[in-house]
DNA sequence: CCTTGACTTCGAGCCCACTCCAGGTGGTAG
DNA sequence: CTACCACCTGGAGTGGGCTCGAAGTCAAGG
């Protein structure tokens, strides 16, 4: 599979794959003898992976750690494990956050959908904009 | 209330405070004689509501158009109620993805918990890292 | 053989959301 | 009166995550 078709694929320019394989957040990719990727499916699974992770806004930094240990082998097994494990707190903690968000803005919408105009002179006069 | 004192309570740096009244994301702020900041409840609420939606992702210039709208009066409210309906589809879009992520993320911990070396081998053989 | 076009690398550039700095001012304490 | 400190402004700098441009290479088609 060449880079645009994985690009295709996954929805991310070229560009982005070669900058993810650059910085080590896949390792890298076959070449044919030209020097041309060759996306085989591990490679696809990695851009998939990564993608998935950074669509949920994990940092760059610990997929980078994390693919360097999967490549140490296996006794970096724990090491990854913890990575995970925090990487998947982080994501609790912030979808947490957004739903209180969520909630504070349902608030407002309902705010607006009844009341309106009325709301309006209430919002300011509650000082809470 | 000073920016300090605001600063401690919302957990946002003076900088910070400045720069999101500096692009509008806030009202301008009451200020003393001697023009120093003196925060009353209702610019407290709006930096309160903006930390909110911003810890939840919210694009500041949507935040920014709101305040805009808000100011100019009542006649904007079916615009602002447009512009939050907006924003909490986008919550809600991301909220799922990051559901996605996250049980992607579990499954991959549930393989590490029961299999670690044996797993290792087995998502190598299966292609899937 | 020559052109075309998709690939390659390397380095620079860009956008967002802050963050920091230099230089200046107001008000209070000694 | 002076010193000090927290505040002010305008503008430059930073870090993360891409994104782009220049210049070169390979393989297929004419």
């Amino acid at each position: 599979m060449t880079i645009t078709e994985v690009s295709r694929k996954y929805g991310v320019t070229p560009d982005t794959l070669r900058y993810y394989e650059r910085i080590g957040l896949i390792p890298p990719v076959p070449r044919t003898k030209g020097g041309v990727r060759d996306y085989d499916a591990e490679s696809c699974g990695w851009v998939e992976l990564m993608r998935c992770m950074r669509s949920a806004g994990v940092q760059i930094e610990a997929l980078i750690k994390y693919v360097e240990l999967f490549r140490q082998g296996e006794e970096t097994i724990e090491a990854r494990k913890a990575i995970l494990l925090d990487q998947r707190d982080q994501i609790v903690e912030r979808m947490a956050e957004m739903q209180r968000s969520l909630d504070r803005l349902n608030a407002k919408i309902e705010g607006y959908e009844q009341g309106l105009l009325k709301k309006e002179r209430q919002l300011r006069r509650e000082q809470k904009p």
